[in-house]
DNA sequence: AATGAATGAGAGTTCATTCAT
DNA sequence: AATGAATGAACTCTCATTCAT
């Protein structure tokens, strides 16, 4: 019965093409300038076809964001091999920025647009952002173990660094570092990186 | 006569309605999702005649972006009786996250919301924003000069006041804390402020 | 009782502003790129104020058919200064290329522009054209006098000559010349218009 | 199969259907004053569906030039039979006065009306134009070699013939001679086509 | 599974025109 | 005499979507 199987996997096939295509145009143009018409063209069908894999465009939309989140877990998965907490989470930190300077449409999906059909939150549409955020405390937990992010709940450290990182892609994504001269603006996100890194390290029991 | 000062309050007033209601629908939907006609029929006039007060819709989207720059610098003008570097800051979080909380719309279009026009950088538009950007840096001096953030560049370290205080806020305002159980998201928040605020205090030259 | 005069003489003075702002825009962007808005940015009144000396758009077209009209008598007035016929239509022909070229929008909408606004046919509209072809028809019949367009009714000489000169400008003035590279096109219409004088003194009863 | 030839078939009847439509409305009301959704009304589709057949307005102007055209060649083919010149010469100018008269709309759109795109010249839009002008100059050649028009150059003799026969037909297409009591317009047009016929064939050198 | 044909709704913007003042 | 405010209708063109095949 490899038949039906075949018909599976081509529809899997289609399906990430599709996928993949409207991401490369999301990104390329930004969302809202990207239309069905667009992708169909890209991937030489007829964009009625599209209809064939996705209900309609909220449903693109939708698997987008999964897709983002999934490979945000792919970014995160060799942090596995890091044993040491806090390198561990230096690591997270620049990996985060990566993928949201080479996704940038993907992260707007994920994390700034308002988005109209986030309406059933029972979902698993964030399972994988648990997921992520679950990888998070972990890592806040095993510094905290040794010492570091004291005083402070590890949910809120949690928070604490998610919104730094969160802000200062943002900011870049959003185009709101004009203030900054054109000359360096990834310098200036990689200093205030390290600059909150030196800060974090520095946040530690007093040693004796 | 006050004839022609009534007609002058009156276009104002047109003015401001406008304003309201754009900012209203831009913040709820989005500035590309937001049409003329939207605006229009919520204010319940002719699409035309918002062309009487604007010149277009960029032009909306850029009036809207100075009053709110001018909100923010009202909200911080209180700082300038604040003498203390730390407090000073301090102060100017809680005033920051209180602004963006309470007019989460035009905190949308001020730092969320994809610019429409990212042409003139020149421009006194963004006037508003260096004013409060150039805040930002003197508290960061002072700060350093009392032993604060020592080690890190003054850029460095305003950006990344910046990034974490516009993380926090974006985050709630773009509905991403869903994974803190409903219960209490705005303590979380302040939660979050306070262990940053602590990692800060924190970090100073050991004196002696 | 000088105070209505005054204010009759000011009325037209007006007029004539409107009327001559307006072909000059037409002849610079064209009849149909020109709105009343236009005219009256360019008079320095507001839009409401044409309407108060020309019903509509169509009557304001309709009034500077007949200055078109009034202009080409002008042109044509020194002609009557003209003994020789012959010489008399070849200055009228010069006269009247060169008024079609110095003045292609009024052509238009004189000679080319199918005209919603010509229903009353008995009106003074074409009082003017009527005297304008008066004149032509006089001066064919002075040629004739002298023996020249000989064998061919006077009307079909004055309607075969008319034919030729509004042929020769329409082209030009509808852009359709582009044929004949665009070094020269004055020229061509120059030799063209000559060619045809020739043929004409040549057209003469044989002389013994 | 005949299945993909009656959907070949059935577009282009489509494109005709919408040609001949928009065709009709330009020559009527001139071409900015046609909207497409003048034409979807007309021919009772919706304004979309014209946008699947031709690119925009524009494109749908440079179609019908090409088929008017067209049309004007297959008109003109059986002068190649004509070996006399000064014959050929006449019958040609007979074929494009018909040609004028009997498709009116596609005469004013082709000569008349003023083109929305003026900046490809060198484009095959042109091409049938250009052929058409070509074979009007070979019959001036062939005329001259017989002695005809002789002392003018090629060129002013042809676009002396073209303009007279273009200002001809044009003012009647274009309704300006209403100067000319409606008995017999007709009559008028063909006595001045003979006269310049006769005028022409007087222009001959004299041989001995 | 795929598509060509078709469409209603809507985008931003401009138009000629009117009315109260 | 002049105008500021306002509007309905229209413009070209694009959108997401559906339906019959």
């Amino acid at each position: 019965m490899g038949i039906s199987e075949r018909r599976e996997r081509e529809k899997e096939e289609m399906k990430e093409l599709i996928l993949k295509t409207a991401n490369r145009l999301f990104a390329e143009n930004g969302f809202e300038k990207v239309s069905m018409r667009n992708i169909a063209d890209e991937i030489e069908y007829s964009p009625t076809t599209i209809y064939l894999y996705f209900k309609d465009k909220n449903e693109l939309f939708y698997a987008l964001h999964l897709e983002g989140f999934r490979m945000l877990a792919e970014e995160f998965r060799p942090l596995l091999d890091v044993s040491d907490p806090m390198e561990r989470m230096y690591q997270m930190g620049l990996r985060y920025i990566r993928f949201a300077f080479e996704n940038p449409d993907y992260y707007r999906l994920m994390f700034l647009v308002k988005d109209p059909l986030c309406t059933s939150e029972t979902d698993d549409t964030w399972e994988a952002g648990h997921n992520a955020h679950a990888f998070l405390e972990k890592v806040v937990m095993d510094c905290q173990a040794e010492g570091y992010l004291e005083g402070v709940s590890m949910r809120s450290a949690a928070l604490m660094i998610w919104s730094f990182v969160h802000g200062l892609v943002s900011l870049q994504i959003c185009d709101r570092m004009k203030l900054y001269q054109e000359v360096d603006r990834e310098q200036y996100v990689t200093d205030a990186f390290e600059a909150f890194q030196l800060m974090i390290r520095n946040f530690k029991s007093v040693e004796k």
